[in-house]
DNA sequence: GTTGGCATAAACACAT
DNA sequence: CATGTGTTTATGCCAA
């Protein structure tokens, strides 16, 4: 199923133009890279994309990285180029999930830059497709996202936001579509969730919906994230609880966040690694985040979205270890990674709690009407991805 | 081997 | 009573 999806997911969403049309299908053949194959129809090409060009976790990851770094190098002054050029991820240098930031990007970048709501992420060209499907997850579509409430939550565009636009910005609608876990920490969504509101602070059901409207991963075991986040409001002093009118809103105490960030950043000393391929994921995403323009390249997909996560590198850091530590790619899927830690278990099963499983497919549709969506919604998801 | 950070689970208090 | 919200403690994993 999944996977079928997956493909689905593919072949669908792209052009509107037929529904045969596929960015890696032409003329009878497939066009994944080095493959070539002969496929008579479109369906036939469907059955070999799934069962030739299923997306694991690996060859996802390092689609990600390729496309960012053949991005990086369309960006970049020749000089850096080489550096670049890149070296096929040495499996031990593992992308992990992590890639997913810098990397993502690329393919983001078209889909974003083209794309509305309803697509996924999958992106002509290449088998971006990053994102993997989980298999599990019949597809669910969902018209475009709910009304939402109204409280629409004003692009930030903070300070921050702009001045880091991060990485993630790009992947704004990868994130939103796939089922990856972010490369954040707790902390660090919360915080974005909570500056990219107008007012710079969110209820704790508002950062919820944040959550779920934002990353695909977190549609699902609800339970989890929730307390998680619960948790992390209340044991990190840079969030600060106050009374309001409709309640109680969370903001954040920048001065203590960034204390906290900057005891742990110390030595990234971005940059002179061998190609960021070789960089470890945690540091790529650390370069990710900390708006090394050569990284991010936000101004390619700047249109799209807030800057996701102005995050610093540390903040990745965690996050990104439980991301993938091991080489083992996977982000996307995968979540019963050996770390245990967040992947917020699987389970597909129980989507009781909110969440549907959603593959990416899904996804794809991004339908997040999620029941928790539903309640929260703000809607408006056009601030980010539009 | 120790330590720190983070995720996750769970118990518990309170309020609605 | 059921839920949602917060707080706190415990545990496990991983990287430094």
């Amino acid at each position: 199923i999944s996977h079928h999806s997956v493909v689905n997911g593919q072949a669908r969403s792209p052009p509107p133009d037929s529904g045969t049309s596929h960015a890696l299908y032409g003329h009878g053949v497939c066009k994944w890279p080095g493959c070539e194959s002969i496929c008579e129809d479109f369906s036939q090409f469907l059955k070999h994309l799934n069962s030739e060009h299923a997306l694991d976790d690996r060859s996802t990851a390092q689609c990600r990285v390729q496309m960012q770094v053949v991005q990086q190098l369309e960006i970049q002054p020749p000089r850096m180029a080489h550096l670049l050029y890149l070296h096929p991820l040495s499996p031990s240098t593992q992308y992990g999930p992590a890639p997913l930031n810098l990397v993502s990007s690329v393919t983001m970048s078209k889909n974003l830059l083209s794309v509305s709501p309803p697509n996924l992420p999958q992106t002509p060209t290449t088998p971006t497709a990053p994102v993997t499907p989980l298999s599990q997850a019949p597809p669910v579509l969902s018209p475009a996202s709910l009304p939402g409430m109204g409280a629409v939550r004003r692009r930030h565009s903070d300070k921050y936001a702009m001045a880091m636009s991060s990485e993630i910005a790009p992947n704004y609608e990868f994130y939103k579509n796939a089922d990856v876990r972010p490369p954040f920490t707790y902390a660090t969504l919360i915080r974005q969730a909570i500056m990219e509101a107008g007012d710079m602070q969110l209820t704790l059901n508002e950062i919820y919906s944040w959550f779920t409207r934002t990353f695909a991963y977190f549609r699902r075991n609800a339970a989890t994230w929730k307390n998680a986040v619960r948790h992390n409001l209340s044991l990190h002093k840079c969030f600060v609880r106050v009374e309001n009118v409709k309640g109680a809103v969370w903001t954040v105490d920048e001065a203590e966040y960034q204390k906290r960030r900057s005891q742990k950043i110390t030595g990234l000393s971005l940059l002179g690694s061998p190609g960021l391929m070789y960089v470890s994921l945690p540091l790529q995403a650390a370069l990710a985040e900390s708006s090394l323009p050569l990284l991010g390249s936000p101004g390619l997909m700047s249109g799209s979205s807030t800057g996701l996560l102005q995050t610093a590198p540390e903040d990745l850091n965690g996050a990104l270890d439980h991301l993938d530590t091991n080489g083992h790619s996977s982000p996307c899927y995968s979540p019963q990674m050996h770390k245990p830690a967040v992947h917020v278990k699987e389970e597909p099963l129980n989507l009781d709690d909110d969440e549907c499983p959603m593959s990416l497919v899904t996804t794809a549709n991004h339908s997040p009407e999620l029941e928790e969506d539903r309640e929260l919604e703000e809607g408006n998801l056009s601030e980010d991805v539009e």
